[in-house]
DNA sequence: ACATTAAGTGATT
DNA sequence: AATCACTTAATGT
C-alpha cells in the first residue's frame, strides 16, 4: 500500500509524512457507484484517492444534479478540506466513478500537518487551486458551450478518468450527469457517431477519435 | 414467449 | 435544446 501512496503523492510529501499517513490512515476499497459524501453531511474524515476516480455532483433545489468534475488518484476532495476546517456541511455529493482505493485520514491531522509539513501545506493549496480551475472549466462549459461540445468533452473526460476508451454508460446516465434529457443525448451521440468520433452500442460506447 | 429497459424518431414548443 | 408520444431493438426470465 505504501507504494501506491508514494506513487500518487510521493513527489509532494515528505517521507515522515508518508509514514504518518500510513500509521493513522485507514485504507478502504470502495466499489463503483457508492456515494462517499452526501449533501448536508458534515465530513469528519479526509479521503486521499490512491486509485480509481470520484465524481463530484452538485444539486439544485429541485433535486436535479449536475456533474462538476472528476477526481483522480493524487487528488482529495476540497469540500472535505473546507468542511473539516470550518465545520460546515457539504455542498456537494461525491460518488465513486469506478472501483476506487481511498486512504481515510481522521480530520484532526489536517491542521496538525499543516503546521508540521511543507508538503502537506503545498498539497492543500494545490488542491484548492486545481479544484478552482476545474470549477471554472465546468462553468465555461455550461455557459459557453452547446450540448454537442459538452457531451464530447464529457466523454473524453470519462476516458481519461477511467483509463479506457470503452465506456459503460447509458444515454440516460449521461443525461443525468449533464443535466439534460435522454432524447437530446441520444440524438447528439448519433451525431458524434456519424462524425466518426464514437461508436455506439447498447449500454456501451467507444470513443474512437481521442 | 413475454416483460423490461435502452435507444431511435417525428412532431411540437 | 426540451418534451411528448410512440416505435424498435436488445436482454433477461
Amino acid at each position: 500500500m505504501k507504494e501506491a501512496l508514494v506513487e500518487s503523492y510521493g513527489f509532494l510529501f515528505e517521507d515522515e509524512l508518508i509514514e504518518e499517513i500510513l500509521s493513522v490512515g485507514n485504507v478502504q476499497v470502495i466499489e463503483q457507484g457508492i456515494t462517499i459524501i452526501e449533501y448536508g453531511q458534515s465530513v469528519r474524515f479526509m479521503p486521499l484517492l490512491l486509485d480509481g476516480a470520484i465524481k463530484i455532483m452538485r444539486q439544485d433545489s429541485e433535486g436535479e444534479e449536475l456533474l462538476l468534475y472528476f477526481l483522480e488518484s493524487g487528488d482529495t476532495c476540497t469540500m472535505t478540506l473546507t468542511c473539516c476546517m470550518g465545520n460546515t456541511k457539504s455542498e456537494i455529493r461525491a460518488e465513486t466513478e469506478k472501483d476506487s482505493t481511498l486512504i481515510i485520514i481522521p480530520v484532526e491531522f489536517m491542521s496538525i500537518w499543516l503546521q508540521k509539513y511543507d508538503g502537506w501545506r503545498s498539497f492543500v493549496f494545490d488542491s484548492y487551486s486545481n479544484r478552482f480551475l476545474e470549477l471554472l472549466e465546468a462553468i465555461d462549459s455550461l455557459a459557453f458551450s452547446n450540448m454537442h461540445d459538452r457531451i464530447y468533452r464529457y466523454l473524453k473526460d470519462k476516458v481519461l478518468v477511467t483509463k479506457s476508451t470503452e465506456l459503460e454508460v447509458t444515454h440516460q446516465e449521461i443525461a443525468n450527469d449533464l443535466h439534460s434529457s435522454r432524447v437530446v443525448i441520444s440524438r447528439l451521440l448519433k451525431g458524434l457517431e456519424n462524425e466518426g468520433k464514437i461508436k455506439i452500442s447498447r449500454n456501451k460506447l467507444e470513443v474512437l477519435d481521442f
